[in-house]
RNA sequence: GGGCCUGUAGCUCAAUUGGUUAGAGCAGAGCGCUCAUAACGCUUUGGUUGGGGGUUCGAGUCCCUCCGGGCCUACCA
């Protein structure tokens, strides 16, 4: 039994999340979790949304609310749709605890001690009119280059040409477009992550097995042009964690806050707090998985992300963590992923373009989409969602390999020997053979979960269920049963233990449907089958089971065509989405 | 512009890291079965591995080049 730790990468607080986002991180996290903890692993599974930012304080003058109400109601939103998709985390935290502020700032703190932060003037752009400085993303106006009109501050989009806000002619804010912009000189907290280079680029080294999406991302920003370049850590807004504070070894600094991408990540820690907090716990429970001096010496810490988090997961925070002198525990295997891709576009908020965590729930059950998005996770490169692949797949795997399994042998078991699982007969050959092919897929599926090989888990997953279906039509036990009972109801008995079996290996993937397998068996014993003989051989005979309503519905022609239309974006649908 | 990833059957993806005849699933074709959600099983048709050149006894895999797709490029997160 080991000491799992597992972090999502936090999603942020300015709205509904869509499709990829839930499997380019939470999703996964979520099924290597369960499978950790089936196996009887010490688990705890972190996440929390990520709270501070320009982002979240437009999203919520434009919702007209405050920000901290708009967040904590959109914190609600999120953890109800977490439950929908039957994410288990250990504890959904927020950013903006009171543990996250005090960790921040104590690390803020130690970094300053430690002479690894550095003050810089810098001259930003300022918004009188909305009364805020603006980031260069927020500044528009017309690009210099090529002459198209709402070029941002950072880029034109129209010809991608790198720009700085000074370089637009005729820039206005793009929050209020106000024109009256102005250059202020402003003081900001730079963490000194440069000097850390070689240590950083020595850890990354080290970490041999890692997907190269993580380290080929990690040793570009260390190596590219003159190599890791020092990062400003705070920002002049109102909502956040306060860069002044008291016991910081730096003066001057009221009225701004640290910048998103150093708290959020310290908030995998915090939140880990707060799931202590929320159970009772005191500080050793937490402490205990992220102090190395406090028993998290064997803790393996995993971390789940889309590939855009890569650079603050491999550098900033390891650089926060080193930089402190305390002994936190830094990740041990960062997974990756690329971007899902809907309909050969990308998904747009905007454009109302793909289906967000909040429409699949009420178009289908949440393990229908845990499947499909699981089995086609974008591991090595971008995927790409469409309504005719997820309807094929889901009917053939879900409904027809897996479903009519379970339905083709509780209906026959019922209509043949009754609700009960028969007694009599022996196994033969024939079932040994059975207990061979699966004990090679149990193990190649216990291998490639344990590598978090997400979309080939799922492969070895279904071949499993495929071969209960092989077994069935070898066995024939509709045959059998008018010659000789006796086997007909050895072979239903071990197809009734064999989708029990299958109902515990599948849980990761499809917990509720696993749930209702179990519940019509009428089982609680969910032990993992290390030993296959014995666990196919659980339910005895006499035992009484149900036969289960349809587990999946397919999706119709008719279906597919309306979401595909209803998906297809072109109006303004996103309502709060963000 | 620079960097990284990628291109394999009609579609979605594999290929033990240079080693026999490039494999699965879906779709297509044929046969079988009738317990089951018109489900299941068996057999089978598809590939000059984007093009060209090179290294090697041997290349999908390594090198060069050209073409296509994607991502990142540091103040959106």
């Amino acid at each position: 039994m080991a000491r799992i730790l597992i972090t999502s990468a936090l999603p942020y607080i300015n709205g509904i999340k869509h499709l990829g986002n839930l499997v380019g991180s939470q999703l996964p996290a979520d099924l290597y979790a369960r499978y950790c903890r089936a196996r009887g692993h010490e688990v705890v599974f972190i996440c929390a949304t990520d709270e501070h930012g320009t982002p979240a304080e437009l999203a919520a003058a434009k919702a007209g609310q405050p920000v901290a109400e708009y967040c904590k109601q959109m914190h609600a939103i999120q953890t109800d749709l977490a439950h929908g998709f039957r994410l288990s985390f250990d504890h959904y935290g927020r950013s903006s605890s009171a543990r996250n502020y005090a960790l921040t700032q104590h690390l803020a703190a130690r970094l300053g001690q430690a002479g690894l932060i550095e003050e810089v003037s810098e001259e930003q752009v300022y918004s009188p009119t909305d009364g805020r400085f603006l980031p260069d993303r927020y500044i528009e106006g017309t690009c210099p280059n090529c002459g198209y009109e709402r070029a941002r501050g950072d880029q034109c989009e129209n010809c991608t040409k790198q720009l700085d806000p000074t370089d637009l002619i005729n820039p206005r804010s793009a929050v209020s477009g106000a024109t009256d912009l102005e250059v202020r000189a402003t003081r900001h907290l730079f963490l000194r992550q440069s000097t850390l280079r070689d240590t950083l680029d020595r850890w990354i080294d080290s970490q041999t097995s890692w997907p190269v999406l993580t380290t080929s991302i990690a040793k570009k920003w260390l190596h590219d042009g003159d190599g890791l370049q020092d990062r400003g850590i705070t920002r002049d807004l109102d909502w956040g964690v306060p860069a002044q504070f008291d016991g910081a070894p730096w003066q001057g600094m009221e009225g701004k806050v640290f910048y998103v991408w150093f708290d959020a990540p310290i908030e995998y820690i915090a939140a880990t707090a707060e799931w202590a907090d929320a159970n009772g716990l005191d500080d050793a429970a937490w402490q205990r998985w992220w102090r190395t001096d406090m028993g998290a010496g064997d803790v393996r810490y995993v971390q789940f992300m889309g590939k855009d988090n890569v650079p603050f997961h491999t550098l900033s925070f390891p650089a926060t963590l080193i930089g402190s002198g305390e002994p936190w525990k830094l990740v041990d295997y960062i997974k990756s992923f690329n971007y899902l891709n809907y309909d050969g576009g990308q998904f747009s908020t905007s454009l109302g373009r793909g289906v967000f965590m909040d429409q699949a729930l009420e178009l289908l059950p949440a393990d229908y989409w845990r499947w499909w998005l699981l089995s086609h996770a974008p591991e090595n490169s971008d995927a790409e969602f469409t309504w005719e692949n997820f309807q094929t797949s889901v009917n053939k795997d879900l409904a027809d390999v897996l479903g009519n399994l379970v339905s083709r042998v509780t209906k026959f078991c019922r209509s043949k020997f009754g609700e009960t699982v028969p007694e009599g007969g022996q196994t033969g050959p024939r079932e040994l053979e059975l207990m061979n092919v699966l004990a090679g897929h149990l193990a190649s599926y216990e291998t490639r979960m344990e590598a978090i090989e997400v979309r080939k888990s799922a492969q070895s997953l279904r071949a499993m269920w495929v071969a209960g279906n092989e077994y069935l039509q070898e066995a024939a036990p509709w045959s059998t049963f008018k010659t000789d009972p006796d086997q007909a109801a050895a072979q239903i008995r071990l197809a009734l233990n064999l989708i029990r079996v299958y109902a515990i290996v599948a849980r990761p993937f499809i917990p509720d449907t696993s749930v209702r397998i179990m519940a019509a068996l009428a089982s609680d014993d969910w032990s993992w089958p290390d030993d296959l003989a014995a666990a196919l051989d659980i339910l005895p005979a006499g035992h009484g089971f149900t036969v289960p309503d349809v587990l999946f519905a397919k999706i119709t022609e008719d279906q597919r065509t309306e979401w595909e239309a209803r998906f297809a974006g072109g109006t303004d649908q996103s309502g709060q989405r963000g």
